[in-house]
DNA sequence: AAGTGACCTGG
DNA sequence: CAGGTCACT
């Protein structure tokens, strides 16, 4: 089961949004179908000419393993009746919801790694969102439709599995309330329901009096899950009026623009793009890609399989100090990175308190580099990617080689020119600057469609006239060491 | 404050 | 040489 929401090219442009280096984790699981785990949830993405479409191939999957596997979690809410058991037992039941043809075979809990077309088998023959969010004032509408097909656009579609909602999980709701609480994110009335934890039973009761309960059910979970995309994708800004301004601000902006409309920036976890961009020093886009998806796979939990692709959730960082897991990434091909994800990892884990990097998306831009600089492995550049790409700091602009060489060619910033040797901290401020003051509070986003146009330059036109310029790179910073 | 080399690996 | 960082000069 397919849902969309209308958005346009302009809007986003799935395909190169998600190759264009931004995040190294999405897969493209079937021809014009990407997959990739948000918030420890399995999504699948293809977009039409006037839509984004999705669906949540694995959701029967995460909610077995996941309410298996966190019982502490689950405690937590202990006016919630019970626990575990009677969600699992609400989940082992079959459930027959008259009109909406619901049925719904959940088999064993843990045979989740081998079943391909296993006995999740749902069917739900229409499942209409409430208008409810009409209130919304995103500049993008969202309201949304389910589909049972995709629309001609696309070929070979999965036959997606689905489930309407049985029960709220616990873990789920928690995350929620991390994505919900965003200030710049309109929240719609069921979210300000999950911030007053409400009584899920009530509330079930409440509605199956009024409602089919398939119905209010399916149609609450879609939109907890659309409301990720929209969180993930950030919808709520306004990409079309940013490409104008971008556009009468920057000549060179209007000429690349119109070849790479919809490169927005995706609002990704921050321990997961931290460790990310750790991988990202010195390194290829398609080796960091495999260092990334490693990193899932070997310390990770498997949340699904989309077409034959195992998808894993990022591990947390406590699963990455053990005392073999340096050795152990050498020998996967981490080189010196995997002195620094072990380091980073001991520090995140052990000397700050949980939720530490959420924590810095309140915080101002200054002490979120101070802090995330003091990580191993972490300068200037990879802390710029981090704020931009996790803790919302929108102006920041990474400058990294490949900025460096776009500056030096297509802008005239004084002391910048192409003998400039050095990317030292002064020579990033001067150019992180240059574009703040000439694209505006979004310069980070702005900086991203320049990236994206160049990787696309040289991926798209093989035989660039490469000028072996002289790579400067180098900078310093002050002693950080391993302890 | 700015300059150097080393650091892992593979496309 | 690749979307750097670290330790020293």
């Amino acid at each position: 089961m397919w849902r969309k929401i209308p958005l346009t090219k302009a809007d986003i442009d799935l395909k190169t949004l998600l190759t264009c280096g931004q995040s190294f984790t999405w897969k493209e699981t079937s021809p014009n179908i990407w997959s990739n785990v948000i918030g420890n949830v399995v999504f699948s993405l293809s977009q039409s000419e006037n839509a984004l479409l999705w669906c949540t191939p694995c959701r029967d999957q995460n909610e077995i393993k996941n309410i298996s596997q966190l019982p502490s979690i689950t405690r937590n809410y202990s006016h919630a009746r019970n626990d575990n058991d009677e969600i699992l037992g609400e989940h082992s039941s079959s459930l027959s919801l008259g009109a909406n043809h619901i049925h719904n075979r959940i088999t064993n809990s843990n045979d989740s790694h081998s079943h391909k077309d296993n006995g999740d088998t749902v069917i739900i023959s229409k499942c209409p969102f409430s208008e409810s969010d009409s209130h919304s004032k995103s500049p993008v509408s969202l309201k949304s439709e389910t589909l049972t097909d995709p629309g001609n656009n696309i070929s070979a579609l999965p036959k997606a599995k689905e489930s309407h909602n049985r029960c709220r999980k616990r873990q789920d709701k928690s995350d929620l309330l991390t994505n919900f609480k965003r200030k710049t994110t309109k929240m719609t009335a069921l979210s300000n329901d999950l911030d007053s934890e409400p009584d899920y039973d009530n509330a079930k009761k409440l509605k199956t009096e009024s409602e089919p309960p398939g119905h209010y059910y399916c149609a609450e979970d879609d939109k907890i899950y659309e409301q990720k995309l929209v969180d993930y994708f950030q919808l709520g800004v306004n990409l079309s009026a940013l490409y104008k301004q971008w556009s009468s601000a920057d000549k060179h902006f209007q000429l690349i623009s119109d070849r790479f409309p919809g490169i927005r920036i995706m609002r990704q976890d921050p321990t997961e793009n931290l460790f990310a961009f750790i991988c990202s020093s010195n390194n290829h886009v398609s080796r960091i890609s495999g260092m990334v998806n490693k990193l899932s796979q070997k310390y990770g939990t498997k949340l699904g399989t989309v077409d034959g692709t195992d998808l894993y959730s990022f591990p947390t960082a406590d699963k990455l100090t053990g005392s073999k897991v340096e050795s152990h990434l050498r020998e996967l091909g981490f080189g010196y990175r995997a002195k620094y994800i072990v380091g980073t990892a001991k520090v995140l884990h052990k000397e700050r308190p949980e939720g530490f990097l959420n924590s810095l998306r309140d915080r101002p831009y200054e002490e979120c580099i101070t802090e995330l600089t003091k990580f191993l492995g972490v300068g200037r550049k990879v802390a710029d990617c981090v704020a931009l790409m996790s803790l919302d700091k929108s102006q920041v602009v990474p400058v990294d080689t490949h900025v460096l060489q776009i500056a030096i060619r297509d802008y005239s910033i004084p002391g910048v020119t192409k003998n400039t040797r050095s990317l030292t901290p002064a020579l990033h401020n001067k150019i992180g600057k240059y574009f703040i003051d000439l694209y505006g509070d979004h310069a980070g986003w702005a900086h991203t469609v320049l990236f994206a146009a160049d990787l696309k330059r040289f991926s798209d036109h093989k035989p660039v006239s490469k000028k072996t310029q002289s790579a400067p790179k180098k900078k310093q910073k002050p002693a950080k060491s391993a302890k």
